[in-house]
DNA sequence: TTTTGGTTTTTTGTATACAAAATAAAATAG
DNA sequence: CTATTTTATTTTGTATACAAAAAACCAAAA
């Protein structure tokens, strides 16, 4: 093995699964705001040369998750509530747009396992289990939006929802938060049904944004 | 001097210059779709090193504009009528937004700026100066979304812009699509007078995608 | 103790070198 | 002459080397 960090199974080339290492410690908290992201430290880490390194490095401050101060170095991105709301309300515009166009082929049966998401959010709320909810959370919106025929949309809600779910890690102390959602949902499904297309839009924009400052008043800073 | 692609005052690092040089030459057709990005050749060009180019050419993908296949190479990403209505379509959908946002603090003097901008595109149009016509229209969607305070709906934005401006490039063949823009923006005063505000975002955001539609009728493939 | 000036060390930015995969070219078999 | 295999060339991917800027350190002076 040539380094501890190539996989079997994997055809991809370094930076791309460097950018996926240190976007998954930011995400997950691993990596904290402000933290300083050394291409020496990383190189002796992942046992690989610095040029790989500086490639992701780049890279994840194209997608904003990491700062890039030129003879400086790099941090990981700090943010602030401003930049959370921010997020949220342009994920609601673009998805419930996303949304809007995608419910309008939705099929029963598809409608039917969007109601059956929601039952295992409950079930996974009781127990506390808030990586499974958000599992369960994740499948309502793509089963929603998947069929919007505009997959620009599709790839920059994508690479949004990284920055969400970096965010969002903050919801696992404030599972409160998230009773919050289930109402949404169903809101969403009786919508569905009464095909009120522009009232569904206008809903679902306006709960994304309602979610994420939702979570900024539990916020301490 | 190091190499003939410095500047006197650019503190920037080699790959975001390279970046911007790259990316100009794609927006402005001398590289065409398809067309293959050559590091060595790049490299002989600038007369620079390989390493700071394909830290360029990885940030070109992450932008959109190249298409990198691992082991291969990277081309100019080719775009269908499909992507440009696309592209049109969730600009709209965003910057309608902002624009909704935003137009609820423009003073009295920022909409007789405004009309300024229209009245300067009237002139550049019967004279066919395009480039100058879009300089103008630039301002006014800027002067009309900045205030709309989101900052990151207004990046976005821009990253979109850089996309827009390359399709756009096809209008100077066919100027006549302009005209439409004009009756757009004339609306648009008449709505902000009116402050109809819901009015203002959903025909902004029908006359942005209608952009992108008249642009791909007159497209031949 | 604090400040300042200079020196050393570390870190980033770029260039070069080498390895490996893909492509092009050449040679051989049918 | 065509098709297939082999060989050579080119191009990408990664590692190493070197240059230059920034940070850290330390000593001497106020």
């Amino acid at each position: 093995m040539k380094n501890s960090f190539s996989s079997p199974i994997d055809h991809k080339v370094l930076p791309d699964k460097i950018v996926n290492y240190i976007r998954d410690k930011i995400i997950n908290g691993e990596l904290k705001p402000g933290d300083k992201v050394s291409e020496a430290t990383l190189s002796e880490e992942l046992k690989i040369s610095r040029t790989p390194i500086r490639e992701a490095i780049r890279l994840l401050e194209c997608e904003g998750f990491i700062e890039l101060i030129p003879r400086k170095g790099s941090v990981v991105k700090s943010y602030s509530k401003k930049d959370i709301i921010n997020t949220f309300e342009l994920k609601g515009v673009i998805e419930a747009f996303g949304v809007f166009k995608a419910a309008q082929k939705l099929s029963e049966k598809e409608i039917e396992k969007l109601s059956n998401y929601i039952e295992n959010e409950k079930k996974y709320l009781e127990k506390l289990d808030i990586a499974k909810f958000f599992k369960e959370f994740d499948k309502f919106n793509n089963t929603l939006s998947k069929n919007c025929t505009n997959q620009y949309l599709l790839d920059i809600n994508l690479k949004m929802n990284n920055h969400i779910v970096r965010y969002r890690y903050f919801c696992f102390k404030f599972p409160e938060i998230l009773n919050n959602i289930i109402y949404f949902q169903e809101e969403i499904i009786v919508l569905l049904k009464k095909q009120d297309f522009n009232k569904l839009r206008e809903v679902y924009e306006k709960y994304i944004l309602d979610i994420g400052q939702k979570m900024c008043e539990k916020m301490t800073w």
